[in-house]
RNA sequence: GCCCGGAUGGCGGAACGGUAGACGCGGAGGCCUCAAAAGUCUCUAUUCGAAAGGGUGUGUGGGUUCGAAUCCCACUCCGGGCACCA
């Protein structure tokens, strides 16, 4: 489309200004008010894509807009570099993932500069930059020092065809590698992990304060799945002193459990299982270990409604409440990973129970009446308890107190709450990633890198090896050293960290780039901290902000991070995605609409309002045939603007008239409307109001008197000042024109509360709650006034037809609901 | 299965319990032009009507209220999240 002005021209020329005016970097002693807005750092995969764009899109709106509120906005950019994408690529064509990412980085960057996006780039961070591993490296043995980073075995997944442990979010929900399409297999291994679940209770809680989406709390509390309930024992019959640790929330259901079941994994699985047995239990062990996931949900959409497999072990226990022996079953509903891997199962109200004992052939009996109606199989709600001996007639919540105190007493039983949550398994057997900085000696064992030996950083001579593997494993270079305790030969670890670990810390490294020999000056830092305003996708509701709460609160309690808020980020804005058919815009769909493409026809200030303006922010964004031309409009309204700012077709008037308080009242209003919207992340409106502000000014200066100049200018001016977080490089153009200053470095306009009251307002007269009638009122008419008229109105006469109505509800000067 | 969202013109979407459909896209028509593009102006939920004016309308069915897109109950459909956590 033909644009009115040079759009490449104007938008270069502001770009380079913002980044020579210094206008965005702010220093840490800053004076004014301080606010931090921050967009999640991305992963360099390229040129920006359309979810970037509408990120920071957001993002700069919050920078501009607050920094006009006068305060010092920090707004830092980096690169989540680290990560799978770079090492594939750089196998695939045998270079080095440095090489890779680090022209992904400058892509990336570009769009981002071109998008108008402001930043302080002397703040900027790459998770790759040795002097960024150091802090990540500093910290990880900080964590290890205070025991929150520990090597331990456990089940992981395994990809025979990559040769390496996969992150769980690797792993496709089919069960296969998200790389090589491989059935994953869970395998034990020795890992590293951290303690995040010394933390379960103080993240569960602290979510509460947190002013986040409601529904992004709720994903974080339902991953943390705190519950109450009792851990006792089951002994085992004709095996003294063995007993089998259960754990259960419904210690009141005890009469009615009529089995018990291990995990395939149980420790006494083995001693449980009887020589008649063995062969069908085994049977069971192999098929569960080889089950993918794929296997073990494939059967149904609903986990409770699985096929339940399980084998009996030949064993039995005793119900510490019956004192009757049940039998013992191995399955692999049960988990070994939660609570003792052994349960107590009551199939009258519990369902995964039901459905196994009906597989079984199993006996059901109710210790809590259902409802008369209640026709189902496992009834889990409340009621009275019968079949239940001494907690007859009680209701589940007394019945569970007597029962956790019966278990304490007979059944070396106590109160236990169990989280969903598992420690945080951060080794990768990946190259690009941070180095663990940790040597393995065989005399002196894990012996932590010295910190002014940091950073370990993997070496650049390495060939990407096909298969997957790490090449650090066999790089003699990098892994033989000597030990730092006992100077003996020593293995270097290589194992690399999660890439999540480089994104829990980064909005600190932001703070405070500036000092050396620690990851930040805790004290610069909290001048900062928390994040005023985050912005991200919904995408990263669970693990990213869930370790990056943990990591702050880690920091703090570790001594790096003394005097900080426990929580890093006080205010979190979750944009929607962009679809396209009806799925997720990404590279590995090929539907990528790259905004290169733009900045040259509607310019990113016309891109950019097309973001703010398509709909809600947190909404997703369907990309469709019909966007082209609403993207088109956008940059129109633009062009409208730019020629009445450049008083094209404006007829001027020397002499004031009644026409201009109208239109500076339509000014004020506007002011309201837009800083409103501003305020409550509803850009779409904010744009709508300056579009029809548009609209009135045009019609006021072209049509019939024309326009008065110092109304004129006070309306285009003030559209300026509105516009400049939306559509940055225009208003900045067009206010230097004008006024010769710099329109970002102005104030934020208010509205004069004088200008937003009316002479008259529209009153609406109702009849029986349908508009039949309005009439023009002065605003500050009471409510007897309001019926007056009403009533006096010819046409609400003739609908009356002379009848007396019973009732007349007035709310002044709105409207008049006559009820007849 | 459970937990969140959501459903308003041809489309994206507006609407403190008080004028439903702001704003934009698309569409129709006018002006400008030799013509077109661009620009600009008017109209545009639906239905009856020549018009004035009326009827009907915010997924469905009830309810509360003088008055409901908005609040309550039940349901349908769509989107997302969690997936045997005892």
């Amino acid at each position: 489309m033909a644009r009115p002005f040079d759009v490449v021209a104007i938008e270069q020329k502001w770009q380079e200004h913002w980044r020579n005016s210094g206008v965005y970097e702010v220093d840490n002693d800053d004076p004014r008010e301080r606010f931090y807005a921050l967009c999640m750092y991305p992963y360099p995969s390229g040129s920006a894509h359309q979810g970037h764009v509408r990120n920071y899109t957001f993002g700069d709106l919050v920078v501009r807009y607050q920094t006009m509120l006068g305060k010092a906005v920090l707004s830092p950019f980096g690169f989540d570099s680290f990560g799978l994408p770079a090492e594939n690529a750089a196998i695939k064509d045998g270079s080095h993932p440095r090489v890779f990412t680090d022209s992904r980085i400058e892509l990336l960057r570009s769009s981002v500069v071109k998008l108008g996006a402001v930043h302080d780039w002397r703040r900027e961070v790459r998770s790759h930059d040795p002097n960024y591993m150091k802090y990540a490296q500093m910290i990880f043995l900080k964590f290890y020092e205070a025991g929150l980073a520990y090597r331990a075995e456990a089940p992981v997944n395994w990809c025979p065809g990559c040769a390496t442990v996969l992150a769980n979010e690797q792993v496709n929900a089919d069960g296969t590698c998200d790389r090589s399409g491989d059935l994953v297999e869970r395998k034990n291994l020795e890992q590293w992990f951290l303690r995040i679940t010394d933390y379960a209770d103080e993240l569960l809680n602290d979510v509460d304060d947190l002013e986040w989406p409601e529904r992004v709390k709720t994903m974080q509390r339902n991953w943390i799945g705190r519950s109450e309930g009792v851990e006792f024992e089951l002994p085992v019959v004709g095996m003294d002193d063995v007993a089998l640790r259960v754990f259960t929330t419904r210690p009141d259901t005890g009469f009615g459990v009529t089995y018990a079941v291990v995990a395939p994994e149980h420790p006494l699985l083995d001693a449980l299982t009887t020589p008649e047995q063995r062969a069908t239990v085994s049977d069971l062990i192999e098929r569960t270990r080889n089950a993918s996931d794929l296997e073990r949900t494939a059967s149904s959409d609903a986990g409770v409604g699985l096929e339940k497999r399980g084998a009996f072990t030949g064993s039995y226990v005793t119900n510490p409440f019956t004192n009757s022996p049940v039998p013992v079953y191995v399955a692999d509903y049960v988990l070994g990973t939660y609570g003792t891997g052994a349960i107590m199962a009551v199939p009258a109200e519990d369902e995964r129970d039901f459905a196994f004992a009906q597989v079984y052939g199993l006996p059901v009996v109710r210790t809590v009446a259902p409802p008369e109606d209640f026709d189902g199989g496992a009834y889990n709600g409340d009621g009275p308890h019968i079949n239940s001996g001494f907690l007859d007639g009680l209701d589940t919540p007394a019945a569970k107190k007597a029962a956790t105190e019966f278990l304490s007493t007979h059944a070396n039983g106590h109160a236990k709450v169990n989280f969903r949550l598992r420690d945080w398994l951060v080794s990768r057997q990946r190259f690009w990633g941070c180095p663990i900085p940790i040597v393995h000696c065989d005399s002196c064992g894990l012996v932590p890198v010295p910190l002014e030996q940091l950073p370990v950083v993997a070496p650049d001579d390495v060939v990407m090896n096909k298969s997957g593997q790490s090449p650090l494993a066999t790089h003699d270079g990098f892994r033989q050293t000597t030990c730092p305790r006992c100077a003996g030969a020593a293995r270097r670890e290589a194992d690399t960290m999660d890439t999540f670990t480089d994104s829990s810390w980064y909005f600190l490294r932001f703070a405070d780039p500036f000092t050396d020999g620690v990851p930040f000056n805790p004290e610069a830092a909290a001048r900062w901290m928390p994040v005023d305003q985050y912005i991200g996708g919904i995408e990263h509701a669970i693990l990213h902000l869930l370790y990056a709460r943990f990591y702050m609160k880690a920091l703090v309690d570790v001594g790096l991070a003394p005097g900080l808020p426990r929580e890093p980020f006080k205010r979190l804005f979750t944009q929607g995605m962009i679809r396209m058919d009806g799925s997720k815009m990404s590279k590995s769909k090929g539907n990528l609409v790259a905004p290169e493409k733009y900045y040259e026809t509607v310019g990113a200030d016309g891109l950019r309002l097309f973001h703010l303006f398509v709909g809600p922010p947190t909404d997703d964004v369907d990309w469709t045939s019909q966007t082209e031309e609403v993207i088109e409009g956008c940059a129109r309204f633009l062009d409208r603007f730019y020629r009445l700012a450049q008083g094209f077709d404006v007829k001027w008037r020397e002499i004031e008239n009644d026409s201009d308080l109208a239109v500076r009242r339509a000014v004020h209003k506007t002011i309201v409307r837009v800083t409103d919207g501003l305020d409550k992340w509803s850009y779409n409106t904010s744009v709508a109001a300056l579009m029809e502000l548009l609209n009135t000014v045009s019609k006021w200066a072209r049509e019939g008197e024309g326009a008065y100049r110092p109304v004129f200018d006070e309306a285009i001016d003030t559209m300026l000042l509105l516009l400049a977080p939306m559509a940055p490089h225009l208003s900045a153009e067009l206010f230097d024109e004008r006024r010769s200053a710099d329109v970002h470095r102005q104030t934020w306009p208010v509205a004069d509360p004088e200008l937003l009251v009316d002479d008259l307002v529209t009153m609406v007269i109702q009849v029986n709650g349908k508009v039949r009638s309005r009439l023009e009122v002065p605003p500050q008419i009471s409510d007897e006034e309001a019926s007056t008229l009403a009533m006096a109105d010819p046409t609400i006469q003739a609908f009356l037809e002379g009848a007396t109505p019973s009732r007349i509800v007035a709310r002044a000067p709105r409207m008049v609901n006559i009820v007849s």
